[in-house]
DNA sequence: CTCGGGCATAATATCGATACTTTGTTGCGC
DNA sequence: GCGCAACAAAGTATCGATATTATGCCCGAG
């Protein structure tokens, strides 16, 4: 019998657990909401036994990314205009705590990886040029904010913004698909963001954080308003 | 073969998971910070496979009540003053948002859910007099302030309130072990918080609270720096 | 006496099979 | 044609065994 478990980093579980997370929330990724997560399917398509997948899906669905139902199995969690109310303004209220925090008690060490986090995201095209979103985009864009908060030497707090960050992500494909919001200047609410925070002037990057989230639910519920929709359009009608 | 799975409400894994999580939080359970869970042994206490537990292990490391180490297996958090003074203080930011919120939004309903729980939880007695912790006082604690913040209208920033007090219930073993206050008056805290949440007075609501989260922290803290501790005495050398 | 290598022991991680549940379908009675 | 019960198919929940890894102990070299 071949051997199975050579120069492994970690372990399986950890490693499907991570590419399952990645494609839950990569815009190009492959699951809509709603969507029925079938033990089987994807233990083929991992190569993995189904213990393993069934951890893996019980840790994103204690994470709130996915749904458990006893004796249905896993789904993707649902989207609705009421909850992505509700998690924006979560985020602004928690969020701009940290914020506050960080900018009063954030030391030159903070000061110097601000900078750097959000000269790599400078850096970083948004878009491949075919139209495809660049993940690696979406993860500068993760590690500056992370960067901005972490001078609140707060890792509770901290935690929490992450995982509320990473909850608003599955929005984002929906956001992508209906509204087109050119007049936007992202990388200047980042240009804001850094040079309050860097000249400690708490209020006004309290301001442009606000924003910065609100934005774009409040473009995506003004269009649902529009269109009478309360869920993400589907894309694929098989669930 | 007999049958097996007759008349159940859930699944097993649901069902060893909610005792798991009860004694994990019970001020008379057998757990210690640190201590290592062994997945046969508990297999062999439920009386249920390893996979099981496993599952059940998983979801409480996801929250933060255990910690999951590759190829180590699990192990209840430690407690640390450090953690206790961010927690501490995360619990009292956030906790206060929800409050604030709740005054001013709360409706009738929402009151007398309150005037409610309070009622029950002025009736249930804190020890059983036999010097055991009550654990029915704890759910109906846990239930007024729940109800207290669910004014708030909000089940995000209500999950993460609710998260954060579990975490908060590791470390009361440790100041019941340690600290003695007498002095303490829990029930009129309580009575002052009903009144003031009705009486529609935020900023009075919030002091209180913020006194009534703090209180047994600062204490513990002030007695491990008197004592030049930094964790909470092992009961149980073992490890 | 101490340090390390190499084994024995014990625990975790993973697997594949089986028990059980849900769900959709078929066909019968009316 | 319609409702419903029994059945069939598909999927989840659970189990117990096996592969793999961590750990403590023993023992010999220095």
């Amino acid at each position: 019998m071949p051997t199975r478990y050579v120069d492994r980093v970690s372990t399986r579980t950890e490693q499907v657990y991570e590419e399952l997370r990645r494609e839950l929330l990569d815009l190009n990724g492959g699951f809509e909401p709603g969507q029925r997560l079938r033990l089987l399917d994807l233990a083929e398509r991992f190569d993995a036994s189904q213990s393993v997948i069934r951890e893996a899906l019980t840790r994103l669905a204690e994470q709130g990314l996915l749904v458990a139902t006893p004796q249905r199995g896993f789904s993707v969690r649902e989207l609705s205009v009421a909850d992505l109310a509700d998690l924006t303004r979560t985020r602004v209220q928690v969020e701009t705590l940290a914020l506050r925090q960080a900018v009063e008690h954030g030391d030159v060490t903070w000061e110097s990886t601000v900078v750097a986090a959000h000269h790599t995201l400078e850096r970083t095209p948004v878009s491949d040029g075919a139209g495809h979103f660049n993940e690696d985009w979406s993860a500068a864009h993760a590690s500056f904010h992370q960067a901005l908060l972490a001078g609140c030497a707060s890792p509770r707090l901290e935690g929490i913004v992450t995982a509320l960050r990473d909850s608003a992500e599955l929005y984002r494909r929906w956001y992508w698909a209906l509204t087109h919001d050119h007049a936007r200047d992202i990388a200047g609410e980042h240009r804001k963001l850094r040079d309050y925070a860097v000249a400690r002037k708490a209020e006004p990057a309290v301001k442009v954080l606000t924003e910065h989230i609100e934005r774009a639910p409040r473009e995506l519920i003004a269009y649902t308003r529009r269109h009478n929709l309360n869920a993400p359009p589907p894309r694929n009608p098989r669930r």
